[in-house]
DNA sequence: CTGGGGATGGGGCCC
DNA sequence: GGGGCCCCATCCCCA
C-alpha cells in the first residue's frame, strides 16, 4: 500500500505492514505527526487561498481577510476569546474589525497562523509585535523579541562573555555573522525551530540569542516534530522576566569580562557588528507604533487619552521618548559605561548617580560609623576603584591609613588607578576616579568622562564628556 | 535566618 | 525630545 500526501510536498512511502513489500524508510511517530500537521496546514492554507470553507471575515482598515474560525482559534487568545463568545451559532460568519493595526501587517500574521513562516524584517517587526500582543499570540511575540534581541547588544556580561568566549574558541567570527539575521531575512517560525530556541536549556538560551535558530528552512525538521502554537510558545512573562533577572545576576562578573573583551583580537570585527546592531535599534526605536488608545484612560476634559503602549509588555506612557527609554529595559540595551569599573547603565543619570556613590565618595558619611563627615573630619578611602568616607576615629580604630587617597601617602594606589587611564590624559582631562579629595570637595572640579556608546563593547569609539551637575 | 541599608532600576513628570 | 529630578520597588550584601 503506497501513502500520498494529497499536498504532493511529501515523500510517498508504504507502510511496514503491506504484504509483500519492505519498507523503504524507517518511519517514526514523530515523522507521521509532522508530516501529518504541514499537510494539515498546507491544505487550510489552500482553502483560505481559495476562499473555501472560510467562515471568519476580519476586517482591518477597509481591506477584509477570509478565514477559518478554527485556525484563528487556535492561534491567537483575542480570537479565542471572541469565538468563543458566539460559539453557539457555528453555521453563520463571524466578523472582527481591527484599526490599531494595519492591513500588511496583519497579512504577515495571517500568513505565519497557516504556514509558520513570520515574514519579519527590522522596520515591521515592532508592529508586528504590537499586534501579535493585541492578538495575544505569545508565540509570535516572542519571536519578535528574540528577533529584536538578535540585533541588540544585551550588555549582561554572561552574554558578553559566552559571545567573547564563542568567538574566540571555535568558529571565526565572520563564519558566525553569517548567521545573524538580516533584516530583510524572512523568518521561518516553524515549530521546529522554535522547538530548538525553547527546548534548549536555559543557560543557553540567553548565550545563544536567536543566531543558531534562524533563519531555517521552511518545512518539517524529522527530529523535532512540530507542535501546536500553543505548544510551542514559551510564556511572554516567562521570557521577559528571564533576561533582566540574569542580566543583574551577570553583571558582578564585569571585570573579568572586561579582560576577556581587551585580549580578544576580534574585536574590531564584533564592532562592526555591534554598531549594524544600534543602528538596527535606532531603526527600531524609529519604527516605534503608535499603537495607543487605551480603553479607559481619559483626560480631565474626557477625551480619550492617547498613549504609547510597549510591544514587549501592557505598560503605556504618554509620551514617545518615554517609550523609547522604557524599552531599554527589554531590549538591555545600557548605553551609558562607567569608565571606571565598566558597569554599564540605561541612564545617564544613572551612571552619575552610580560614579558619585561608588568612585567619588560624593556622601559626606562614615561608611563605618554611618555619622556625618565634614571635608576636615572625614578622609576619603579608596579600595580598587571604590571610594568611600571614614571619620578619622573609624580610620584610626581601623587602620585603613594605607589606604587613604589624598597626596600624602595614597600615591600607590592612585598609580594603579592611573593604569586605568586613557588617553584622555594628553587633553589636560582626567578620569574623575583618580581625583584626589580636594578635587572632590569641590564638586564640578572632576571632568567626568561618559561615554556614550553604540553598544556594549567596552572600547568605543565616540567619547563623549558631560560635566556633573 | 532575618532585618537594615546601600546600590540599582524604572516610572512620572518637570524644565 | 532630551536631560534631569524625585520617588519607589527590588535586589543584594552584611551584621
Amino acid at each position: 500500500m503506497e501513502m500520498v500526501c494529497e499536498s504532493g510536498t511529501c515523500r510517498p512511502y508504504r507502510s511496514a505492514g503491506d504484504a509483500g513489500h519492505l519498507p523503504i524508510h524507517k518511519w517514526t511517530s514523530a515523522d507521521m505527526s509532522a508530516i501529518h500537521q504541514s499537510c494539515l496546514l498546507k491544505q487550510l492554507d489552500q482553502q483560505r487561498q481559495q476562499e473555501l470553507f472560510c467562515d471568519c471575515n476580519v476586517l482591518v482598515e477597509g481591506q477584509i481577510f477570509r478565514a477559518h474560525r478554527n485556525v484563528l482559534y487556535g492561534s491567537s487568545g483575542y480570537f479565542r476569546m471572541l469565538l468563543s463568545q458566539g460559539a453557539k451559532d457555528t453555521l453563520e460568519s463571524v466578523n472582527a474589525s481591527f484599526d490599531v493595526f494595519s492591513p500588511e501587517i496583519f497579512a504577515i500574521i495571517l500568513d505565519f497562523i497557516y504556514s509558520g513562516q513570520l515574514e519579519l524584517n527590522s522596520s515591521n517587526v515592532i508592529e508586528v509585535m504590537s499586534a501579535a500582543s493585541y492578538l495575544q499570540m505569545n508565540d509570535v511575540i516572542s519571536y519578535c523579541k528574540a528577533f529584536i534581541k538578535s540585533f541588540l547588544e544585551i550588555s549582561t556580561k554572561e552574554d558578553d562573555e559566552s559571545r567573547y568566549l564563542c568567538l574566540s574558541d571555535s568558529s571565526p567570527l565572520q563564519d558566525r555573522r553569517e548567521n545573524v539575521i538580516e533584516p530583510s531575512n524572512m523568518c521561518d517560525v516553524s515549530m521546529s525551530s522554535q522547538t530548538r530556541l525553547w527546548d534548549q536549556p536555559e543557560e543557553d538560551q540567553t548565550q545563544e540569542d536567536f543566531r543558531g535558530t534562524s533563519p531555517q528552512p521552511s518545512g518539517l525538521q524529522q527530529n523535532s516534530p512540530p507542535q501546536s502554537s500553543l505548544e510551542a510558545h514559551m510564556d511572554e512573562e516567562q521570557f521577559s522576566s528571564v533576561l533582566p533577572e540574569r542580566r543583574r545576576r551577570g553583571s558582578r562578573k564585569r571585570t573579568a569580562t572586561s579582560r576577556l573583551v581587551t585580549e580578544d583580537t576580534s574585536l574590531i570585527d564584533l564592532q562592526g557588528v555591534v554598531s549594524h546592531c544600534s543602528q538596527i535599534a535606532d531603526e527600531l526605536y524609529a519604527n516605534i507604533p503608535s499603537i495607543v488608545g487605551v480603553a479607559g484612560v481619559f483626560n480631565k476634559d474626557s477625551t480619550p487619552s492617547m498613549r504609547y503602549k510597549c510591544p514587549f509588555c501592557t505598560h503605556t506612557v504618554k509620551r514617545k521618548a518615554d517609550l523609547k527609554r522604557h524599552l531599554r529595559c527589554h531590549t538591555g540595551e545600557r548605553p551609558y559605561p562607567c569608565q571606571a569599573c565598566s558597569k554599564r547603565f540605561t541612564r545617564l543619570e544613572h551612571l552619575r548617580s552610580h560614579f558619585e556613590t561608588i568612585h567619588q565618595a560624593r556622601k559626606l558619611v562614615c561608611r563605618k560609623c554611618k555619622r556625618h563627615v565634614t571635608e576636615v573630619t572625614g578622609r576619603v578611602v579608596s579600595e580598587g576603584t571604590r571610594k568611600y568616607r571614614l571619620c578619622d576615629v573609624c580610620i584610626q580604630e581601623s587602620g585603613y591609613s594605607e589606604l587613604i587617597t589624598d597626596g600624602t601617602d595614597g600615591n600607590e594606589d592612585k598609580e594603579g588607578l592611573l593604569l586605568g587611564v586613557e588617553e584622555d590624559m594628553s587633553e589636560n582631562r582626567q578620569i574623575a576616579w583618580v581625583m584626589d579629595d580636594d578635587d572632590l570637595a569641590e564638586d564640578s572640579g572632576a571632568d567626568l568622562i561618559i561615554q556614550e556608546v553604540e553598544d556594549s563593547d567596552e572600547e568605543a569609539s565616540g567619547k563623549k564628556a558631560a560635566e556633573p551637575r
